[in-house]
RNA sequence: CGAGAAGUAGCACAGCUUGGUAGUGCACCACGCUUGGGACGUGGGGGUCGCAGGUUCGAAUCCUGUCUUCUCGACCA
């Protein structure tokens, strides 16, 4: 069979996800390994996704009134110690520059593993008035953690985010825009990723290193773990105060200001790999892949199926629409099997058979549907197709989220679904951190992923202790 | 950071037990032939065998250390 090859070349998703995974990644070309253990080079393919990531986001950011600025790279030690929960939290996962040229520096840097204190400092320089709030800056960046274990996308020690920080007159303007972000991630992410997520505001022991409150975005891998996909802080004032960040109030007295930040990283990548992607590779939604349908002429030595692959890849790109067109001597299987496994989301089949009928074939990447479009309808009917597709799959993930969602009402149910099964398990919690670790002991590795907004009472007990319950809680095991 | 596995050409591997100067398939280059699901033929280029020490006349092969990758844990976005 001419096809097995190509099938070995992928791990089947159900017979090791893990290896499935990693041939995706390595096959679509995202990225690749350097001498550096846990730093990759973004190729173009998998950079080119975060540019439509940050391009889409970006937009919708600066429509909420978000600047843009950009910090520096490295953090003094003193400065990172302000914060006494948010050291801890990052301590042992901080890198240090420690000598500028041949001379040992009197303090030690930090390279940034996020950049709440450099806001701060920034912040507390620059604020004066209640008049100068609120002020609500984002960047565009890369972020050093000195990860241990690594894996391409999902955690690698250098990764490229974006970090949103602002500052508020009142703490309800603050929680007001901790959840709109939170909103826009959550559109963001359902429309444009076609993700389906559930989302909520995280325990505890869960909650961002010196926040109040974290609110997160929780998605559902095929495998049925979970990965966080975004994440946006209320902080109070706890660091306004660290830092000495205040202003004067309408009163002439001087007070501290509150604050929110809010992140999405490149880990989010690995997210569409793992809800859309199949045995054939990866499969990217339509908005956000960075070629929208691969023009693939079949007999390409003759003339006259180059000249209609050649017309439509122009008016194509006339209307905007980003295409490529495979003009390889390559067999067609190989040029099929080519666009599949880099996601592209449609092809356009040119053949003498097409030619004579005075059609083209358009194959969707997601369902391998084949769809005969008269040649001068293409242009129009191409982005229908794309439209429909990023529907279908939010869809088909929406299904699979939903059909992974269990409910346990006591700890044999929990763990027995959790042995069972793998998804979001809903419990009734009583908001003790000692049932958190003791649902994560018992369960294998399970842990709350989030109390989610739209709280229902499937029990008056905690699943764990039995004590009064406070919380609904998605538990869930996660990257 | 703990447990396991693996590093030999761009990729996947063989060779290692028993030391003697490196091979196969795919990919790549040239030419020919071919094109509706990863064709074929002929010829060609490419490797300090992860790195560093050690043993030896001689190391991909034996010994020690180290780095990296993968899997599973703990930790984290």
């Amino acid at each position: 069979m001419a096809n097995e090859k190509f099938l070995d070349a992928i791990t089947s998703r159900d017979v090791d996800f893990a290896q499935w995974y990693t041939d995706v990644v390595r096959k679509a070309k995202l990225c690749e390994y350097t001498s550096i253990k846990g730093c990759m080079v973004y190729m173009p393919a998998g950079y080119a996704i975060w540019e439509n990531i940050q391009k889409n986001l970006d937009a919708r950011f600066k429509a909420t009134g978000v600047k843009n600025v950009y910090m520096p790279m490295l953090i003094p030690e003193s400065l990172l110690n302000k914060e006494k929960d948010h050291v801890n939290g990052f301590a042992p996962e901080v890198a240090w520059v420690t000598m500028g040229g041949a001379n040992p520096l009197e303090e030690k840097l930090c390279i940034r593993p996020t950049s709440e204190t450099l806001f701060c400092e920034h912040f507390a320089k620059n604020l004066n008035s209640y008049r100068d709030l609120p002020m609500v800056y984002n960047q565009w960046c890369s972020v050093l953690r000195w990860e241990k274990t690594t894996r391409p996308f999902l955690r690698s020690k250098e990764f490229l985010w974006q970090e949103g920080h602002t500052i508020h007159e009142t703490s309800e303007e603050a929680k007001d825009r901790t959840k709109m972000m939170l909103d826009i991630y959550h559109d963001f992410v359902e429309n444009d990723l076609a993700i389906p997520v559930i989302w909520g505001q995280k325990t505890e022991s869960e909650k961002f290193a010196g926040a109040e409150a974290t609110y997160t975005i929780e998605a559902l891998m095929h495998d049925g773990k979970a990965l966080q996909s975004a994440t946006s802080h209320y902080f109070g004032d706890g660091f306004s105060k660290a830092f000495d960040v205040k202003f004067i109030d309408k009163n002439n007295k001087y007070v501290n200001p509150f604050q929110t930040s809010w992140g999405l990283s490149t880990r989010i990548i690995g997210a569409i790999i793992m809800v859309h992607g199949d045995d054939d590779g990866l499969v990217l939604p339509p908005h956000i892949a960075p070629i929208k349908s691969m023009i693939i002429p079949i007999g390409h030595n003759k003339p006259e199926i180059l000249e209609v692959a050649n017309k439509i890849y122009d008016e194509l790109k006339k209307q905007g629409m980003v295409v490529d067109i495979d003009l390889s001597d390559k067999t067609p299987g190989y040029k099929f099997s080519n666009q599949e496994v880099q996601g592209i989301p449609t092809r356009i089949e040119i053949g003498p058979r097409d030619l004579e009928n005075g059609v083209v074939t358009i194959v969707r990447r997601d369902n391998r549907e084949k769809i005969s479009i008269s040649l001068e309808d293409v242009t129009t009917k191409l982005p229908e197709i794309l439209k429909q597709m990023q529907k279908d799959m939010y869809q088909k993930a929406k299904e699979h989220l939903e059909s992974h969602i269990y409910e346990a009402h006591n700890m044999d149910e929990l763990i027995n679904t959790f042995n069972e099964k793998s998804g979001f398990v809903k419990a009734m919690w009583c908001g003790d951190e000692a049932c958190e670790d003791e649902i994560k002991a018992k369960t294998g590795g399970a842990t709350s992923r989030c109390i989610p907004f739209n709280e229902e009472g499937i029990s008056e007990k905690c699943v764990c202790c039995g004590k009064d319950a406070k919380h609904l809680v998605y538990f869930g095991k996660a990257y």
